[in-house]
DNA sequence: TTGAAAGCGATACCAA
DNA sequence: TTGGTATCGCTTTCAA
């Protein structure tokens, strides 16, 4: 291994300046008492030596590591990213950093992940819940550190969580489409498995009921990704062609609809609407067609939970939120 | 602050076991020798009190951290996150931990940051180097770790970085141009203080000359944006109405020039052929004109990356790879 | 108020 | 070989 430079330490200052490490320790930490000049010159002192504090033999002593752990299934979606993005912006501010991990590998790997958290004794847990990490709920409760999970929410894993209303962004969703005129709308569901993408088509059947449209109802389940969309946006329209509107569980499905609709000779958004679930970084960036979609407000999400996270390390009682999902009107609605 | 589970330490499994920490810690490292039963027993043991080895002892006698510091201008954009996953892969199975911080604050934070990392006693640092970083460049040597740079080198970060040749890039992307017969190409350039853009344009001139059309050379520059890709893409139609292809330094103002040609009335890829840089993730996505784009390896270069950080902290010799950035053909072209 | 000394949990050195 | 012991850098407890 490479050497480091050596670096300054406490005692150093301390023999620079004829005092006990204590003293300097309390110097630079705003800790007990010291009369003022002494203290000045402590931090003088250590900013010309070029004093820096050694994280680990803090933590040693402390008990706390001031790391937060982050558990997000990929790291290279940007969906999780910006989340990670507003955890770092709460954190950072505070002197907290993120220990990062995906979480896309095996259960193997998934145990190797907590134990590295484990020995690095992290404060925090910001988890993005699945149910195929179940096999680990144990051992992250275990960890006994707090947990807050984001966008999803399972007992499982602790009683905590930054959320959105699904149900309620979905009919957010649906009024709009109701507000442009459209009567007859498709909607292409996920995963029958995932309770927040059920709450979605929940949203979506509640709002055709109430709008006296139930026996028009037409909905197919597909996989979350463009392919999906286009393949069952096809059997949406054959199914029923009077359709004047898809609107989607997932961005990406959004957008093979959108293909759909557009070799099916409707012109976008005069005949046709989609409305996509996500606001993706993709939905804004469509050359041709930016998409309408619901928000999910992912920074904003990251800071919560970050927040929540340090009130919980201080004390302080916390409670969990349910954020909005705000629509978002582009140019295919 | 939250209490966390007293932890089993070595010293409980050698009182356990009649034994010394020494012999505890080498049976479970593996390290010195052992009467094999014994090392059996010792393992047995760890096991069953749940023994989690305590990262920050380890690394205040070891002086080194497991860590890697990873120093990226913006955390919630898919580019660096695709970096970043590729970095962890690498790192993850050595046993190294990221160290996330976004770069994109002030100059204060950005001795925040450092500094932090410093305390954290990293291994290594990754980075993705930045002129305006420059202020902080001496700091982060002064580190006194191994640094690699990423996607761009500047000798001021030091000497190691994984790159690409964007001038070859560049230029493949052209030749492709020119075998689907087009020759009055308009190039959309940015920030012409940065050099990698200017290896763009480089590729985008000598392709030109090298064709016999340096009279025909034609570039605007523009903000990296699909708003600035519409605007200068405007300019350049009312420059040259002969026009049949725009080749951009990105994807996003490539975006913007799909969008003029398309409102100028050429059909795509027929008429018009548009080519951007980077393969982000919106060049793939697109719902109607999916992107033909150079392909930044942007994984590849976060393994390559951490592989070379983790060859210089084992003492081998490393050199700085050059990648190439192959284009990848979609609708547009 | 300030200083001395005792750990925190692990490794590494040096006797035995 | 094996095991006691000093030590890493810091905070904290307890005397002075």
């Amino acid at each position: 291994m490479i050497k480091k430079d050596s670096k300054v330490t406490l005692k150093d200052i301390a023999r620079e300046l004829h005092l006990s490490p204590k003293a300097i320790s309390s110097g630079l930490n705003h800790t007990g008492r010291l009369a003022p000049e002494t203290r000045r010159k402590i931090q003088e002192t250590a900013r010309r030596m070029g004093y820096v504090p050694n994280a680990a033999a803090r933590s040693l002593v402390t008990h706390n590591s001031r790391f937060i752990g982050v558990l997000i299934p990929y790291l290279d979606k940007s969906f999780f990213c910006k989340i990670i993005a507003g955890i770092e912006e709460i954190a950072g501010r505070q002197g907290f950093m993120l220990l990062l991990d995906s979480f896309d590998k095996g259960d193997e790997q998934k145990h190797a992940v907590i134990s590295a958290m484990m020995q690095r004794d992290v404060d925090g847990v910001i988890l993005y819940p699945r149910e195929e990490d179940f096999c680990v709920a144990e051992e992250i409760r275990a960890m006994g550190v707090p947990v807050i999970q984001v966008m999803e929410y399972f007992p499982e894993f602790g009683e905590y969580a930054v959320t959105m209303d699904n149900f309620i962004a979905a009919q957010h969703a649906m009024e709009h489409l109701f507000e442009r005129g459209h009567r007859q709308i498709g909607f292409i569901a996920h995963n029958p498995e995932n309770y927040v993408q059920n709450e979605r088509l929940r949203g979506y059947r509640e709002a055709m009921i109430r709008h006296g449209l139930g026996s028009q109802m037409l909905f197919r389940y597909a996989k979350a990704s463009m392919e999906g969309g286009i393949e069952v946006a096809s059997e949406l329209f054959q199914a029923n062609e009077k359709l004047t509107a898809i609107f989607s569980a997932s961005d990406q499905a959004a957008l093979g609809a959108i293909r759909t609709a557009l070799s099916f000779g409707k012109r976008i958004p005069e005949d046709f609407a989609v409305v996509g679930f996500g606001d993706m970084e993709l939905a804004a960036n469509q050359a041709v067609y930016p998409l309408t979609t619901v928000a999910q407000p992912k920074e904003e999400v990251g800071r919560l939970a970050a927040g929540m996270l340090l009130s919980l390390l201080n004390g302080e009682a916390v409670q969990s939120p349910t954020l909005d999902a705000p629509l978002v009107v582009r140019r295919t609605s």
